[in-house]
DNA sequence: CCGCGCGTGTGACTGTGATCACAGGGGTGC
DNA sequence: GCACCCCTGTGATCACAGTCACACGCGCGG
């Protein structure tokens, strides 16, 4: 009677993409230069015209970094504006003693250190290579200045930080609003970007992250998480697929939800 | 030996201001208009040119509610932008069950809505009149337009949102990061504004908030807050006189926070 | 091949805090 | 004056989840 559904190991499967992406960026020191693609903003900047895109371009320096370099630490003065072009970034809080608490990841093609760089305050999170990083590099006060001369940049910035406004919000309502772990589990998994699945008409999603990585995501424990799954698993909520997670009774899922 | 310092209830001291700026908007309507000074939005754009500012004033109307009264709601389309005159607007989150936790208090000279207004996104928190309130509003398409004229007041609004992210950050931090209530509270105290006393050399600051009401902002209960204070009031890290709040003991009251 | 690290799964214990219930005080309105 | 409401304070109860401890499976490297 009981589900004999594991999550396989993923260990193994980022390791091996982590190693062939670094075969890539061999020979590269820490902060070293490399040539960037022109186009690597696109997706960042790609409604601008294309003059502005340019001048973005003329003033960035490709940079990268090795797996698990450290991009900037909680409250050092801002640097810069960092544009991922391959590789994400984990960006979290942590407490003195050790605690980490993930806020997001980045994405290639999404800006990293952004707000800090624009508020001029010191940076609020720790940005660390998940993997080793490509990315664009400008510095803050070559950015603002690009920023007063070309408008329509400042505006897309603006919408930018609206986006990440949003997204930290929803944390803060998971953190603050859910009565239990299973809640935060379920807020959590209800908000994975969805793929179709090809063989049946289940709608799944990858997660790639381990019990622990997730538990730092909701503010819960490694164990909590392991436990929390094991029951949805059992009420037959979701299902488990090597990394693919498929939400089996979304509307059961979403009665865990209060709010 | 038991400390004889209570919270005078500050129901009456909020009533009776409420009621007399309630009598300066006497007769005027809800959303009604009002003949706004031409300056009200000094402390949100005060570093622009006067051009700029002037083109401000005229595409802002001035708009007026009665305490109380629910500027928007979670999930509604994007209105547009208020900017605050006079009167405060308590911005929060609520589960469906009704639990709210409340995100921010908007100040006079501070925008509200603008995060949604630049994305395009629907609103992600309700905002509420805590008092009578006169504010400019700025329709989402003008805005928008005016926004994109002038590449410096888009450049303010980004700087604008930096902040407000910076100050859900802390949010995020102390609700996920923090083991214990004391840590919340703690934390929440110590991030008062300050101000110096005239008779002694004390820091203090103005805290004019019911139990219920920082239970709602740090995600805890009232009866929590209430026995937390008390211990705090017991071990000599704050006193508490009136609506006044002083920290007799930071150093005590740091120690409480892991991170 | 064998140990090691890591991810997962479980059991037991324990503290924290949410909740319910209720009391007292002060202000307000009738 | 009296009833009512709101804020504060306190006790008792109890479920949830954090923590410690340990077992197992798997892949990897020596």
């Amino acid at each position: 009677m009981t589900y004999r559904l594991r999550v396989v190991p993923q260990k193994k499967r980022r390791k091996i993409r982590a190693d062939r992406i670094r075969k890539a960026a061999d020979g590269l020191q820490f902060g070293d230069s490399w040539m960037g693609s022109p186009l690597v903003e696109e997706r960042l900047f790609c409604n601008l015209p294309h003059r502005v895109r340019a001048g973005l371009d003329a003033i960035s320096s490709p940079v990268t970094y090795p797996k698990g370099a450290i991009l900037f630490v909680q409250g050092q003065k801002p640097l810069g504006v960092f544009v991922i072009c391959n590789g994400r970034v984990k960006l979290s809080a942590s407490s003195a003693d050790g605690k980490p608490l993930v806020i997001r990841r980045a994405e290639p093609g999404e800006a990293v250190g952004l707000p800090a760089t624009i508020s001029g305050k010191s940076y609020e999170l720790m940005a660390e290579a998940l993997e080793p990083l490509r990315s664009n590099f400008i510095p803050r006060d070559v950015f603002l200045q690009f920023l007063r001369e070309h408008g329509e940049a400042a505006l897309r910035v603006a919408e930018i930080l609206s986006e990440v406004y949003r997204a930290t919000l929803r944390q803060v309502r998971y953190l603050g609003l859910s009565a239990s772990t299973a809640e935060k589990l379920a807020r959590f998994l209800l908000e994975l970007p969805l793929a179709k699945s090809q063989n049946n008409g289940h709608l799944w999603a990858a997660l790639p992250l381990t019990h622990k990585e997730i538990a730092e995501m909701i503010g819960s424990s490694r164990e909590t998480v392991t436990r929390v799954f094991a029951r949805f698993k059992r009420e037959h909520l979701v299902k488990v697929d090597g990394s693919a997670l498929i939400i089996t009774n979304r509307p059961g899922l979403e009665d865990l939800l209060v709010g």
